[in-house]
DNA sequence: AACCTTACGGCAAGCGGTTGCCAAAAGTTG
DNA sequence: CAACTTTTGGCAACCGCTTGCCGTAAGGTT
């Protein structure tokens, strides 16, 4: 009846107050070898059901915990999925953050958060040292260039996030669709100027918008501005406001919301009226948009979803399931949500 | 002259293409053992600095990344910290995430970020199922009970944000203070009625702010009224306002910013003038309170750096410095944001 | 020159799991 | 009931790195 044997351990009743349990506490409290506790734990069917109980048991009782990183060391996966995103700051951000720790969660996966402050240097160097601690990574509107991201793909599974890649599977907003809508809108109320209020150059979806606002218009024959570009903070929208007004613009269609946001405070400063004298569209309706001041007409789309949807198609992409391929693209459909920045065109 | 013996592999230039180079492959390539490498690394002056710098240079060459599983298993530190948040989507602890990311990063140490869910029950399973993953925690606006808390900080090294304890180092927003200017600077604009806007119950800055609240109130001789709890969401503040409006006070504090813009919001709609027929305070100062519509005044306090100095003590904790004791409580500063939302009390 | 320190580097035993391979046990079948 | 197939569980070799212990060569002392 040797209660244990080879250590001197005692695993008694709760056994927290020892060194953590491992899996040898548990095999010897179960009366079975270690690689049986671990096969009871990871594929349960390859065992009988009896001992299984039997060593189930024996870890509840000695609230036993694998380690992740042992596992990690034999198994070659971590069990952890790194999310880069170009700044930690931005709130924009936070929801596709909230969607990727969500869904990964759900799958009990960890998730690695880092900035990489709209590096591309810092990017890369994440992904090379994070290569061993993460099983995939989602880069969110990385600043890789298309043979960096081509090659970054090619030796570790990951997905991209407002960054269209042939290389690797995308997640992507419908800008196009988007901007067109916010155009149409403008148009509708009678603007004839418009100008872009441009973000980071190195941005894949600042010159998306860009191309879609020119294309679409100049087939409305409408006068064009660019301004820009402009870091995508609140702090600079006041020049970035002061540009706009500038050009004579009458209506805005803004990078992002945090820009937007910028603007409306300096316009307000200036005692120019919004949406009276000019019209502000922001994009992406992040916390606040709804109750600054005005509301901020701007472009939604679900990017907490989006976020949940990249970690599924990394998750697909780690877990090659039998039968279909996995998705390679995912378009996230987009509206205009419509408040209060934007109005008929001043007379 | 052998230059590849036991393994097949071929260490040759970049050597991006094979199975990523293990420290083995450092080894062989510098002529030297691993253990040697292993030092040469992480005790640099434990080794001559010309094998130190054969060693850098094989393992630049190889391209060598330590993994940190490997690291981690047999050194028993993981260098990765847990940060518990009760919800990610409140933007307040946005500005503590930041603030622990980037002290963490500076220091090297991986970032684990939890949601747990306002949930006690949640915040220990994550406690429990990480102990071997992270090194330390950070618990922002823990809801554990103190007996928990206690047991907790015995096992594991953890730092509370915004939560005091005795067993365990804290970093606290200076409450009291705060509270007591909010009151001071209702009561120089003439208001006698205030009401508090409690938030979770469970919440250890609720309690302690109601506390000083009532306290300060009544020895200012004010009508006291305090409603809630409301769940600290800007969809709460509808109720919140309606019931605040309903007390007859002409002042609010508010548990946080996010119920507080909640409340504004429904006030506008009510007709209810912010602050002509009743003025608001929030807490916190989060993404948004400057830009809300009336910009809202709040009780401000670096909570950015508050995370850094939580990552600090932690780090502290793990890495006990030679000479001093680690700091146990930190007290962060707070003021007065005055903005648009308080004014002097209806005649 | 003989002797003692020190600094440096190698050996090998783990860290806590996983997994290929194999033998014993249990279940089938004619 | 023997021969055969399928389960079930144990053995042991790693996974990649750290670290205590020890031998050796280099430098210092009288």
């Amino acid at each position: 009846m040797a209660d244990s044997g080879t250590t001197g351990r005692n695993p008694k009743a709760g056994a927290q107050r020892d060194r953590p349990p491992t899996i040898r506490d548990v095999a010897e409290l179960a009366g079975v070898a270690t690689s049986t506790v671990s096969r009871a734990l990871a594929r349960p069917e390859r065992v009988n059901p009896r001992t299984r109980v039997r060593i189930e048991e024996a870890a509840a009782q000695l609230n036993y915990v694998p380690s992740s990183q042992a596992r990690g060391l034999s198994s070659g996966r971590t069990n952890a999925v790194a999310v880069l995103v170009p700044d930690i700051t931005n709130p924009f951000y936070f929801d596709i953050i909230r969607g990727t720790q969500h869904q990964l969660k759900a799958a009990g996966v960890t998730q690695l958060l880092v900035d990489t402050e709209e590096s591309s240097d810092m990017e890369l160097d994440a992904l090379h040292k994070m290569r061993k601690s993460a099983d995939g990574f989602i880069l969110a509107a990385s600043r890789l260039t298309d043979a960096q991201l081509a090659e970054v793909s090619q030796s570790q599974p990951l997905v991209t996030f407002n960054r269209a890649s042939t290389s690797a599977p995308t997640v992507m907003i419908d800008t196009p669709s988007a901007i067109i809508q916010a155009l149409e809108h403008l148009a509708s109320l009678g603007h004839h100027k418009v100008c872009y209020v441009a973000g980071p150059p190195t941005s894949w979806s600042n010159q998306m918008r860009w191309k879609v606002f020119e294309e679409d218009a100049t087939k409305r024959g409408m006068e064009i501005h660019r301004i820009g570009p402009y870091t995508p903070k609140t702090t600079s929208g006041a020049a970035a406001a002061d540009a706009a007004v500038r050009t004579g613009a009458t209506g805005c269609i803004v990078f992002n919301d945090l820009l937007a946001i910028g603007m409306l405070q300096r316009l307000k400063a200036r005692g120019i009226r919004v949406p009276a004298d000019m019209s502000i569209i922001g994009s992406d309706d992040i916390f606040g948009a709804d109750f600054c001041n005005p509301p901020l007409t701007t472009i939604s789309s679900p990017i907490e979803q989006a976020g949940r949807v990249a970690v599924s198609m990394l998750l697909a992409q780690l877990n090659p399931l039998s039968g279909s391929a996995p998705r390679q693209l995912a378009v996230m459909p987009t509206h205009l949500t419509i408040r209060e920045s934007t109005g008929p065109a001043p007379a």
